[in-house]
DNA sequence: AATCTCATGTAATGGGTTACATGATTTT
DNA sequence: AAAATCATGTAACCCATTACATGAGATT
């Protein structure tokens, strides 16, 4: 059992879960749809597909198909696996400990001057545009897939919390540059 | 050097910065008035105060003062280690990477039920309203603060930071739950 | 008397990123 | 021919939490 505290197992497992596939296209996918909320390295997946084959909740077949692609390992759930998947979606999921090292030097803004706290905010501002629009963009796709017939709420649903997500980060940034700037210019 | 790349450093200076104290309060403030938004363990800030020391960034004087509070060592920030500080705070800050484990879940809500969806994001809303609620609270007290002439611009920023992003997640979690509701009612 | 909070620390463990190593195939 | 991408993997390191250990003073 060991137990394997961590989620990236249960990460691998749902990508499987959609399709068989290979460690390389679970990274890719992540790296797309799932990057703004969700993270995983190499050096995490890798492993965690042998660990999850000796546990008996994925197999791999090895096809190194010569037709178009290059030869990679294609792992598959099994059913066991599926029921491990299922029981892990009804668990409550962990409350998440952010970690903004923007607040922090916000909170310690005192010790620097308004200039530096105002550019930190503006690069934040313009980070959280762009994940917006590229929220934005995911839900456009997602609609027209949607409009084809092709079931992708999920998807469409996590790209909607981005913009919720980014739209207010990006909204008080802009309220914090207004706060801080009207304070400077209070004072001689 | 050693390149001690984690932030625990700079919080620990940040606090010093505010002024002398112990590991042990350090921890209460955080605990306090930055647990939303960052927080350290006891097994981070006592070895960071103890390195601080090696390396000429705060001095600690053993103050066990009998009057009224127990033994307890006190350290206080160097120019060398304000130096530190501020230098830190000028650089930008590092994009911060979010593990949502509720979306991953959503993500995944193929394999499971709309129930249990619906009630993951009931708890999330609950958590969220209450998070929120204590944001206003915060700035309310800080409000009052600034009110009597004590300057706590940036900390009432950070719970305002606070209210917009949970706000923004209860907006979602709602409008989510409206959605998956809306999806299950169609089909028979 | 027992228990709670104050207060400081260390060791074990775990989770994750980064750097490194390798080699095939495709594109420029 | 060189560079980029595909593809898989390992080892070292770093950061952080947790559990553990200790003991004094305050509270019930």
């Amino acid at each position: 059992m060991k137990e394997n505290a961590g989620k990236t197992k249960y990460v691998v497992l749902g990508m499987l879960a959609r399709c068989p596939q290979s460690g390389y296209t679970i990274k890719k996918w992540l790296e797309n749809e799932h990057s703004h909320f969700w993270q995983e390295s190499y050096g995490q997946i890798y492993p965690t597909l042998k660990k999850l084959v000796a546990e008996g909740f994925a197999v791999c077949g090895e096809t190194p198909q010569k037709e178009n692609g290059r030869g990679q390992i294609l792992y598959s759930i099994t059913p066991t696996g599926r029921a491990e998947l299922e029981a892990w979606l009804r668990e409550p999921p962990d409350i998440e400990k952010l970690r903004y090292e923007l607040l922090l030097k916000i909170s310690f803004g005192e010790h620097t001057s308004p200039e530096v706290l105002l550019g930190h905010l503006d690069a934040f501002i313009r980070r959280n545009e762009k994940l917006k629009g590229d929220m934005d963009g995911y839900i456009a796709f997602f609609d027209k897939l949607q409009a084809q017939g092709t079931e992708c709420t999920n998807s469409r649903l996590t790209a909607l919390c981005g913009t919720y997500l980014y739209g207010a980060l990006k909204d008080w940034a802009q309220e914090a540059k207004r706060i801080i700037s009207e304070k400077g210019s209070v004072e001689p």
